[in-house]
DNA sequence: TGCTAATTCGCACGACTTGCAGATCACGGG
DNA sequence: CCCGTGATCTGCAAGTCGTGCGAATTAGCA
C-alpha cells in the first residue's frame, strides 16, 4: 500500500472523496504488519476518532482492496484480514496463537507440480503452520 | 478418507453412532473429488434421502474433520469445502470459475523461505491460482 | 425386548459482511 | 469565498454461513 499522501492523490484521480475517516484509515493500515481484521482496524481507528463507523471501515478497506493497495487475506478463523503489503510474499501461521507473519520465498518455481493437466497457473499463495517462537515454548514447558 | 465400513468402525470404537445420515454421507463423500460445500453436499443427500438436516450434515462433516478423515478448506468464495482426501497434496483454484483441483507437489523442501525467524515450520498449504483448461479457451476468444 | 446415551432436526441465535436511505460533507466551479 | 451536486457517512436492517439448544427419536447393548 502507498503512502497516505500518495493515496489521497489516487483517491481523487479517481473521483473518490478523501475523507477524515480515510485519511485516518490510510495512516493506520500505512506500514500495518499486524494483518488486522476489520474489526480490529475499526477499535484502532475508533480511539483516534470516536464514532467512526464499522460500516466506512469494510467501506474503504473495499476500496483499497479493489485498487489493488490492500491484499485480502482468507483463514481459518472466521473474519477477512487485510494486508497492506502488497510485494509478492507468503505467511506463516502459528497454530496455538494465531500469530500472522509475512515470510518470502524464493525458487518457487523449483517446484515440481503434478496435476495441472493443462491449468495455467500465474500465482501460487503458500501458508505456512507451525510454531511460532513464543508458543514454542510453552509447548516445551507444558508438553501436551 | 477411508471407506464407509472404515468409518462405520472408527465411529462405534468412539462411541458415536452409525446413523442411516451418516452412512449416507460417508458414501457420498468417499472418494468426492469436488471438495464440496456443506450446502452441496446436503443437496445431494437430500435426493437420497429426503429430509435429511443440514444441521446433520454440519454435524457429521465436524465429527469426520475431528477424527482427521477430513481436510477442511477455506477460501475466497463463502464458504468452507471439504475434503475427503487426506493425503499431502495442494490445490489450484480457476480465477474465474472457482473450479478446485488436487496437486501433488515435489522438492517442497527445496524453497528458500527469509522471515521464519524461528518460526518452527510443520506444514505449508499451497494453493495456485490461474485458468483451467476451459476458461483458458473463453478467455482466448473474449479477450478482456 | 428394554434401557440409555447419542443423534436428529428445526429453530433461534451469533459472527461477519453488505444493502439501504437520509443526513452530511468534499470539492470544483462561479 | 460560497454553492451545488454527487460522493460519503452512519445506523440499522438484512443476508450468509455456521453453531447452540432441546424435545423427540434411535442405535447399540444387556
Ligand atoms: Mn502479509
Ligand atoms: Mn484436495
Ligand atoms: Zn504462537
Ligand atoms: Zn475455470
Amino acid at each position: 500500500m502507498r503512502s497516505p499522501a500518495e493515496l489521497s492523490t489516487a483517491f481523487r484521480e479517481r473521483g473518490l472523496k478523501v475523507t477524515p475517516q480515510r485519511q485516518l484509515l490510510f495512516r493506520v493500515l500505512h506500514g500495518n504488519m499486524t494483518h488486522p481484521t476489520a474489526e480490529a482496524l475499526f477499535a484502532t481507528a475508533s480511539e483516534l476518532m470516536p464514532g467512526i463507523s464499522l460500516r466506512t471501515v469494510y467501506q474503504t478497506l473495499n476500496d483499497l482492496a479493489a485498487m489493488g493497495e490492500l491484499q485480502v487475506l482468507h483463514f481459518a478463523s472466521g473474519s477477512t484480514r487485510f494486508d497492506p503489503n502488497v510485494v509478492d510474499h507468503h505467511h506463516a501461521q502459528c497454530d496455538r496463537c494465531g500469530d500472522l507473519r509475512d515470510v518470502y520465498v524464493q525458487r518457487l518455481d523449483e517446484l515440481q507440480v503434478h496435476g495441472f493437466d493443462g491449468f495455467a497457473s500465474r500465482r501460487a499463495s503458500i501458508v505456512f503452520g507451525g510454531l511460532c517462537p513464543a508458543c514454542q515454548s510453552i509447548s516445551d514447558n507444558n508438553p501436551t
